[in-house]
DNA sequence: GAGATGTAGATATTTTTATATCCATATGAT
DNA sequence: ATCATATGGATATAAAAATATCTACATCTC
């Protein structure tokens, strides 16, 4: 029963959702508006009211009887939670086609994260500069890392590649690894993964339409 | 008590599963394996082979009492079930950095889908090749897709043009939508939107951060 | 051949997540 | 002032998914 006991785990479903959430308090934050009930948020994201009530209730999001959800504190209730109102310096592993489309991608700067560095193995690529980020050589990977204090990498490297990769990167200190490779990685308990397969959505599609 | 009534729903977080079983069964089987046992399978997946046993007997995966799946079978199994057993001819709308990646990633073919046409409205991409792949003006979306009997449109739009194009691809005749633009679509209810949302999975990894 | 072992199969339980229902209340209309 | 109404808040229920437990059995070892 101490200080920290009241800390409720909050579910993975409802973390995937606020992005979502925030993108149309952004717009609506933007025109002025102050007030936002479930009901509004539900008809331009297609979640139902009561889960966006709940959502917003379990990260502690301002909110005026019968007026529905302040606009402002909200956005600000979920950009904390989320970590996405300060910058996080953030570097790519893999400067192919994926991860030069990740690179030339500007919304990240709203999400928290700054790519400033990218590594690639490619005489090619090595040296250019991709949408204005420099590509060092991956043998520079611990140097950089220190020298720029990166925190969170993004990997689009090949699948036979990512776990070396990550295990490098481990080793330099790093605790935050977003995975495009589809291979699972194994990490310590204390480095966080986050697993990005595009055939799991292909899949989901393809079953929706064998079942119609 | 028809002759369908035993079609149980399969969960979609099994459906996600499965690519990730075919990636390690593809492989074993690569190497002349014939038995692979849900205990294996966990250890390369990271699953819990119980997790595995479920979602590998839902879809009526062939087994061996005693000595586990029949790699070749299972396989046969999940691609049929997905319908990635023949090819599905899709088409990418959008041919922007994550468009042009997309193009660019052979992987497809092994999940029943094939990208045979692309359709932008810029200039200096109409008319060209990317990947080997044409690039339409989207006002010829209509002709193209009937003229080569497309069926899986991939939506690599920026946000605003998302509803609009799908409008048109509705009026197309078009059932499925693989939509990468981070808007929530609006469609009849036969046809089948997978919505593919970046933000989530920074979301999940930022969460994570947090509480580690 | 006897017994130990690891497996799929079936069932049961728990946990998580989604959904429904009711209530108190601030707002706006009359 | 009064009343109807839409809302967040709280609670209860239902559904989905994960996890545990037990059984039967084919294979291997000795």
């Amino acid at each position: 029963m101490g200080l920290f006991s009241k800390k409720k785990s909050i579910s993975v479903q409802t973390i995937r959702r606020l992005p979502q959430y925030l993108r149309v308090l952004y717009d609506w934050h933007g025109y002025g508006r102050e007030l936002a009930s479930s009901t509004e948020l539900a008809q331009e994201t297609q979640v139902l009211p009561i889960v966006i009530k709940k959502d917003l209730q379990a990260i502690g999001a301002p909110s005026k009887m019968r007026a529905g959800f302040k606009i402002k504190g909200t956005i600000t209730a979920i950009e904390n939670f989320l970590g996405w109102d300060n910058l996080n310096k953030a570097f790519l592993v893999g400067a192919g086609h994926l991860g030069a489309a990740l690179l030339g991608f500007s919304g990240f700067k709203n999400h928290g994260l700054e790519i400033v560095a990218a590594f690639d193995t490619h005489p090619e690529r090595v040296g250019n500069e991709i949408h204005g980020v420099h590509v060092y050589h991956t043998a520079q990977l611990k140097s950089v890392i220190e020298e720029k204090k990166l925190k969170i990498a993004v990997l689009t490297v090949p699948g036979p590649a990512a776990q070396g990769i990550t295990d490098t990167l481990v080793a330099c200190g790093i605790k935050a690894i977003w995975n495009f490779a589809p291979v699972k990685l194994a990490v310590p308990p204390d480095v966080a993964v986050q697993q990005e397969d595009i055939a799991s959505g292909l899949a989901e599609l393809c079953a929706q339409l064998k079942s119609k």
